[in-house]
DNA sequence: GTCTATAGATCGATAGAC
DNA sequence: GTCTATCGATCTATAGAC
């Protein structure tokens, strides 16, 4: 594990947007030490197991982020659609309203997913058991919960992928308009 | 352009299994040499510009094969139902059930993509214009089509995505059952 | 703690023999 | 055409001064 790094908080924002600007493979200690201002000393006195333990950190804190402002609301809030209405509004955020990409996702594609495979798995259980907590919670049967959830979720993912290849943001906050829209409806079924 | 390596017409899906395994940062010209058994003089022979061209090739050829066994169908199809229905069965058997990740997807979310920007958007505009197009043949207004449309697309990329990161091709054949569903039902609004 | 210097391996790419 | 040898750059990681 990392080394207590509270005097610089902001590092670990920085490493997340170096990973998703180049991703695993291709960010590289130089344009870290650039980025984050901090020679390799400095980089290997915080994180004693270099570039994979810099990406774990960022992953954790990705994790306990949607923990808080997704998982969370989904799960416990007392009026489950007020839940899924927080998660359609942090995820619009976090994800900079499709400017954003995702990554889990991008490290799920390549083989550096191996070396992660538990934090990635882990991601995409908790966000779907979550929200189909609250669809069930809703009033939703059992199948058609795990049905939607499954669905949000990995069209979240497609979009972001869209969104980034086309340039054009709107792909995702299109997508979201359009889960909210499906979820609402499939209320009155 | 690569030169004509009509000889080794095999080392090219080889390419593209290496790039989906490594990214394209992550693949590396000795694992090239070693996956393909040609040195790097004849690598460099067929492709002057090296890796990058190596990636320019394998997405074309993706392009080709999408266009001939995905988006004609789609687009010419005199049954349009039918154009859908061979898109979905070429897009289960070409990703192996889910088992196989998008490479143009792979590509989209680090900065390689911007090396191939045009490539990547095209495949996924070209996908989408062409499932859109079936759908208003079979009788969908245009907004639903191109609604609907961009749902499909963006879907199967998530389901990718979801499928390789829990390691569980099931994700896949789950989404594509459910768009399948979809898009027959929307046919009866 | 943070830096510079540098080791040692590997990178993409080239040269040139055959 | 295909290979080996090798260049120079860059990589991750470490050592050690301060």
């Amino acid at each position: 594990m990392a080394r207590d790094i509270t005097e610089h908080h902001d590092v670990i924002p920085t490493l997340g947007e170096i990973f998703r600007e180049f991703g695993f493979a291709g960010t590289s200690l130089a344009e870290i030490t650039h980025r984050t201002g901090l020679g390799k000393g400095s980089l290997y006195h915080y994180f004693p197991n270099g570039k994979k333990e810099m990406a774990e950190v960022v992953l954790d804190n990705v994790a306990i982020w949607f923990e808080e402002n997704v998982f969370l609301p989904l799960r416990e809030s007392n009026n489950p659609k007020h839940g899924i209405k927080v998660m359609f509004k942090a995820v619009d955020d976090y994800f900079h309203s499709g400017k954003r990409i995702c990554l889990v996702g991008a490290f799920s594609l390549d083989n550096t997913r191996d070396q992660f495979a538990c934090k990635l798995n882990s991601y995409f259980t908790s966000w779907n058991q979550a929200l189909a907590s609250a669809l069930k919670r809703d009033g939703l049967n059992a199948n058609l919960a795990n049905d939607i959830s499954e669905d949000v979720v990995t069209s979240i993912q497609g979009a972001l992928v869209l969104a980034r290849s086309q340039d054009n943001p709107k792909v995702f906050t299109r997508t979201l308009k359009r889960l909210k829209k499906r979820i609402e409806s499939s209320a009155h079924d």
